[in-house]
DNA sequence: CTGAAAGCGCTTACAG
DNA sequence: CTGAAAGCGCTTACAG
């Protein structure tokens, strides 16, 4: 009994029966008497064999696949994904699993094709976007996927006029409850860390939530604690030993991303001034790493179990037909030392 | 022009030619006059039309598709992989593209279906393998894999016996490598953690290492500095924790991962000895949280890009036919702070 | 250089 | 409950 590639037809011809009965059995139709899909299922088995995917997928046009495109965000030739997203992956791909897709992964500089042809190809039924992009450059890739009549989700900030659905942590939330916990520790100069401007959605959220924040203790945004920086530890680094450097006061800062938050510790510590001692810090995401650099990170931990999950759930609604509205995860302070709690 | 889903016999139509013509353009073919190939190619672009790949697939009897099965040794529900093999992610994926394959991803635990069935069923050519696995129960796991005929190619230690093809890291030799080290340190009495039996051979093979650096100064392996660990953070704090309870003298630890290496810090410290001032630790793989960790790891950097890229290169020389033997990849100590050095 | 034709291996209306 | 038949959209020998 061993064919090299057994077929549908192999096996009707063993069974005795036609192919057409033997495709059915072998996807539990009720058409088929149990016994007679018992014997041929057990005859699959016995050929190892499996239904070819393309025949399959070329007949039904469904691949049951969905595309994971993991935009990287950093510039170079370096191929470190952001590990926020890395971390969300092992739950993206058993969710898929257990709702019968596969995935097929992509990593990407924002400047390639974001293959709009993988739905075209009839490779994937549809997509999810992952990563920390410039909205500015990502935006009209999302509308030409959209023109494309491409399904696809994107975890990231919901702006209005995009198209597409999105999943989301609450950034304004989680944005408040950084700059809440640095307030009740008497911190009253803190700095802002990150690009807050409209390229980066999620950013300007944090932002946004910071601000309220200030104004609901009675304090204003103060334009010279708002630091640009981009998202990488380097310049989370640079942008806060510049400052120091400069003689600016200030007692705390809320970097947008623990990345940065990670280099603004070295800042400080490398300018000879302590963390939380003279100086508390938070950032925005609970990376692997957080709980290990020195102090500890308290950060804002986004919940990549219920992110990663959801965006599955959402991608095959979309596939199956279903309604999808963009929502938003809840996120969790999680206080470690760097703060002074 | 805007067909909702084009196919190479609405272009043939248009541009006025037979639909094999259009086929044969669109793959540049020789055979077609360049003339024709780039008018129909314009048309395709003109159109937004690709190729059908479930057709194709069908056709050629190849997904062009790679899977990548990365298998998580952790024995709970939590779905996080050993960051090891995440970061090869990156080089994976941009490799195979380049080389015009996609990558389907999987993470399973060991007792799961190894899904033989991915090459079966022609969603992929050939696999690749990843995780510091048992090999009791991966090595069966192999062979029926094998029995299938499929291709694929494991990421560890080569075992004589085992079948299919491996790239692995020079484990004896980053193993002589750490215990040279710590050598030339003046350490005497090294400890060497983790599960160095043959269920992990790349764990073994590092302790072959470790063995012949002793014996190279003169030293031989001492049994009672033979310490067995899961390979979590937790067990290797615990296995530390448990030789300083009991009074065991040592003055370094050769941690055969990170992880473990991670763990055995922290043990230290809670026994309020410091490292590497009492205890000198060095680990294996320069995980990313390795360089942050405080204090920051001396370790066996495994090369992920030569191995991400080497990888898939094995994997599609023997999708097309060609030859591949087992290789090693240099392994390279990289000096921080947790050796005293 | 081009076309007509076969066929990859399925799924599913249609007929019984 | 089962079978004969059509057809999904390609690629590629074969013929010209």
């Amino acid at each position: 009994m061993k064919l090299e590639n057994p077929t549908s037809r192999d096996i009707a011809e063993i069974a005795g029966v036609s192919q057409a009965t033997v495709s059915r059995a072998l996807r539990d139709s009720p058409l088929v008497r149990e016994e007679t899909r018992r014997r041929i299922q057990q005859i699959a088995r016995d050929l190892n064999y499996f239904v070819n995917r393309n025949a399959a997928g070329l007949r039904t046009q469904h691949s049951n696949t969905i595309a994971l495109l993991v935009f990287d965000e950093t510039e170079g030739k370096d191929a470190q994904i952001n590990p926020f997203f890395l971390s969300m992956l092992g739950y993206i791909t058993r969710s898929a699993s257990s709702l019968g897709y596969d995935v097929l992964i992509s990593m990407q500089q924002l400047t390639d094709d974001w293959h709009i042809e993988y739905q075209a190809s009839h490779r994937a039924d549809g997509l999810i976007l992952l990563g920390y992009g410039d909205y500015t450059e990502y935006r009209e890739k999302l509308d030409s996927l959209a023109a494309a009549n491409t399904r696809f989700i994107i975890y990231g900030a919901p702006v209005g006029s995009q198209p597409g659905h999105s999943l989301s942590c609450d950034n304004e939330a989680g944005g408040r409850q950084a700059a809440d916990h640095l307030l009740s520790l008497g911190r009253r100069r803190i700095v802002i860390l990150g690009d807050t401007s409209k390229r980066h959605p999620e950013f300007e959220f944090r932002r946004n939530g910071y601000r309220e924040a200030l104004e609901a203790a009675g304090l204003a945004e103060d334009p010279d604690l708002v630091i640009h920086a981009d998202n990488t530890e380097q310049d989370g680094h640079a942008a806060v030993a510049a400052l120091l450097e400069r003689g600016v006061e200030f007692d705390a800062v809320f970097a947008v991303t623990d990345v940065m938050a990670i280099g603004a510790i070295q800042a400080v510590s490398d300018h000879g001034l302590t963390v939380p001692g003279d100086i508390s810090i938070v950032g925005f995401d609970d990376l692997p790493r957080a709980a290990y650099v020195s102090p500890p990170l308290t950060t804002v931990r986004q919940n990549i179990r219920e992110a990663g999950e959801g965006l599955v759930k959402a991608i095959v609604t979309l596939i199956e037909g279903g309604e999808v509205e963009s929502q938003a995860t809840a996120p969790e302070l999680i206080v470690r030392e760097s703060c002074g709690a």
